[in-house]
DNA sequence: AATGAATGAGCTTTCATTCAT
DNA sequence: TATGAATGAAAGCTCATTCAT
C-alpha cells in the first residue's frame, strides 16, 4: 500500500460540506469575496498598511459598506485566519484518515500543509504567519485554540512515528523545525517553476526521516 | 580536529572593530540605544503599530528629538536591519574561517545564525523577517544586496558539501528549508529552557546531513 | 456711443452659466463655501500661517473633513486661484465684447480688474498676488498658463490702442505699470469711502491716456 | 537747471555715515551679512517657508548661533525691514534736497524708489511688501511709523506739484497708484535687459504728469 | 560667540468608523 | 444593504527656540 493524496474532488466536496454547514463562508458570496480580497491585500501590503478603502475598492463597494458585512477591520482579519485554520484542519484530517502507515500519514501532513500554503490558501496562510500581531489579544487566544487542535494532528502522527523509530528527533522539536521550513516556502516557491509540489513534499519528508528510503 | 565555535571574546572584539570603523553604531551611544529599542518595539508590536512617540519614550527623549538622529521612522527601520546584516555577515565569515572541514563550516553557519536570532540580535532578525514590507522599495533593494552577500556564504559552503556528498538535497533548496527552520525558532525557542543552543544547532545539522555521523 | 459697463445681471448670469458647466464650483455648496473661507483666511493671515484647523472651524466642520473635499491644503490654494482667474477671464471677455472703441474697451478692462480686486473676488485676487509662492512648481506652471490667456486680453487691446495713437508707452510696459497700480488698490481702497469704483477706474485710465480727453 | 540724480559716491558716503552712527548695521559684519541673506531667502521663499536652519547654513553658522545675534526670527524680519526704510528715507531726502523744481524732485523720488527696489535693496523691499503680515502687531505699528515719515516726503512734493498744476490727480491717490506701479516692477524688471532704470523712471513720471514734456 | 543635542507645541494628513439618507 | 459625507483621534514630522558645554 502506498501514499494516497487528496484528490481535488475530495477537496471540493469537503469544502462544499463546510460551506453548507456554515462553518466557512461561500467564497462566491459577497462576504467570501471580501475575505479573499482581504487576504491578498493583507499579504501583499500588510494588515496595517491596507486601508479599508483599498479593500472596499477591490470588491467594488464603498468603504462604509464594508461594515455591513464585518463589524471592524479587525473582524475581517480574524475571519481570514479563522476560516483558513478550520478548513485546513478538516482537509488534513481527511487526508490522514485515508493513509495507513505513519510514514504515509506524515507525508500527507506535509503535502497538505504545503498545498494550503502554496496553492489553495497561500495568502491566508501568509496572513496567519505574518499578521499575527495584528490580532488583538482576545482574538489571538481564540485562534490559538484552533491552532492547537491543528497542531495536535501533527503531534499525534509524529509521536507515533517516533515510537516506531521512523524519526529520531523529539516530535515537538521536529514539528517546529518543519513548521519553519514549510511555512517559509511561501517566500520562495514558484508554482510555475520546475519543482513540483510533490517533489518538495518528498524532499521535506526526507529531512525528517533519518537515513531512510530516499 | 573538531568544530570550533566563536568565543565570546572573539565576538566582542570583532564588534568593537566594526564600531571603530564606523560600520555599525556603538550600542551605548544615543543612536545605538535608539536602534536597540526600536528593534524590540518593532519586533513586539510591528513597525506600523509602533509610534515614534512610544519609541521616544522608551529611550527617554521627546518624539521630536528622534529626528535629530534619524531623518524618518523608515530610516530607523533601515538602520536596524542594515546594521544587523552587516554585523552577522562579519561574524559568520570569521566563524567559517576558523573551521576546516565542510561539515564543521556548516555547523558554524547554523550555530551563528541561531545565535544571531536567539541571543544577540534576535529582535533585529525578527524585524528583518517580519517587517520587510515596512521598508520602501529603495531600501528593500539596498538591503537585498547586503543579504545576497550573506547568503553567498551559505551557498558556497553548501555547494562544497554537496560535491563532497555530505548533503544530498540541492544546495539552494536545502538552504531555503534551513532558513525557514532556523528563523522560525524565534517563535518558540526559550534560551532559559532545557534545550541548549548547541543542541539545537546539532539537531538542525542532523536534518541537513543525511544518514551520517550523528 | 459711450462706455458700457457690465450690469450686475450680466455678471450673475455668466457666473451661473460657469457653475452649470462645472467650470467653477457653486459658492453655496460645501466646496464653494470652503473656497471662499480659505480665500479670506489666506488673504488675512497668509497661506502658511493659516492652519487647516482654523479653516475647518471657519466652515464649521472637523479638520479631517476638509480632505474629503480637497486632497491637500495646497489643492485648496490652487482652486482658490484657478477658479478666480477662470471667472475673471470670462467676465472680462464679455465686458470687452460689448464695447466698441479701443478707449472704451480699455476702460472695460480697468473697471473689470478693479471690480474683481475690490468687490467681487478681492480676497482671491490678493491670494493670487501675495500667496503665489505657496503654490508648488507644478501648480505655478498650471496657473501661469491660465494667467497668460488673461493677460493676452489686455495686450490685444493695448496693442490696438497703441497703433491708434491712443497711448504712447509700449503696451507691455504700460500693462505692467497698470498691473501694479491696480492690484495695489487692494491695500488702500475703501469701497465704502468717498471714491467710487468708476471714478478710480476713470483716474487710472487717465494715467494711461496721454494728454487726451479727460 | 535740470534733474540731478544721486551719484554712487553720494550714496556710499551717506551709507557710511549711517553705519558710523549705528543707525544701520555694517553689511560686512556678521549681523549685516545675516540680514542680507535673510532678505534674499525671505524674498525667494517667503518668511514662513524659510527656516532658521536654512538661514544659518547660508551664512555658515549653526542654527543655534543665530540667536546670539537676534533674539528671534521675527526680530530678523523686523530688522530687515526697518533698516531698509531708514536707509531709503535718508537717501531720498538727500536726493530731493539737491533738486530744485517740483518736477525734478518728483523725478528724484521715482528714481530713488525704483533704485531701492530694483538695484540696491530689492530683496529687502520685496520683503517689506510681501512679508508684511509676518510681522507681529507691535512690529507692524513700529514699521508703520517709519513708513509714514517716508511717505510724507512723497506727499509734500506731490502737494506742491498739485498746487503748481503739474499734476491733476489728487496727490494721495496719485501716490497710491504710483506705489503700486513702482513696487510691482520687482516682478518683471530685468536690470540686464534693454530698458534702463532711468528710462523706466522717465516713463513712470510721464504717467503722473498730464500732457506735459514727454 | 559658537555649538548641536534636545525640546515640545503644533503642523498636515490619514483612516477606521458612524450614520442619515 | 448600500452610500458617502463627516468624524475625531492619532499619526509622522517640522521647526523656532533653549541651554550645557
Amino acid at each position: 500500500m502506498s501514499f494516497t493524496p487528496l484528490s481535488s474532488k475530495q477537496t471540493s466536496e469537503l469544502t462544499g460540506q463546510l460551506i453548507a454547514q456554515g462553518t466557512i463562508v461561500d467564497p462566491k458570496s459577497a462576504k467570501g469575496r471580501l475575505l479573499k480580497a482581504a487576504a491578498r491585500l493583507f499579504r501583499d501590503n500588510g494588515f496595517e498598511r491596507t486601508t479599508v478603502r483599498e479593500l472596499a475598492k477591490e470588491v467594488g463597494i464603498q468603504s462604509g459598506s464594508l461594515f455591513h458585512h464585518y463589524a471592524s477591520k479587525q473582524e475581517i482579519l480574524r475571519n481570514v485566519v479563522e476560516q483558513t485554520i478550520l478548513l485546513n484542519t478538516e482537509l488534513m484530517q481527511l487526508s490522514i484518515s485515508q493513509n495507513q502507515t505513519s510514514q504515509d500519514k506524515l507525508q500527507a501532513l506535509i503535502l497538505c500543509e504545503l498545498q494550503s500554503i502554496l496553492i489553495d490558501t497561500g495568502n491566508e496562510m501568509s496572513v496567519l504567519v505574518y499578521e499575527w500581531r495584528g490580532l488583538n489579544e482576545h482574538n489571538q487566544a481564540q485562534i490559538l485554540a484552533l491552532r492547537d487542535k491543528y497542531e495536535q494532528l501533527w503531534l499525534d502522527i509524529l509521536n507515533q512515528a517516533y515510537q516506531e523509530g521512523l524519526i529520531t528527533l523529539q516530535p515537538n522539536i521536529l514539528r517546529r523545525l518543519l513548521t519553519g521550513a514549510i511555512s517559509w516556502s511561501v517566500n520562495w516557491y514558484n508554482p510555475k517553476g520546475d519543482l513540483s509540489l510533490e517533489e518538495l513534499a518528498q524532499m521535506t519528508l526526507s529531512l525528517a526521516l533519518k537515513g531512510k528510503n530516499n
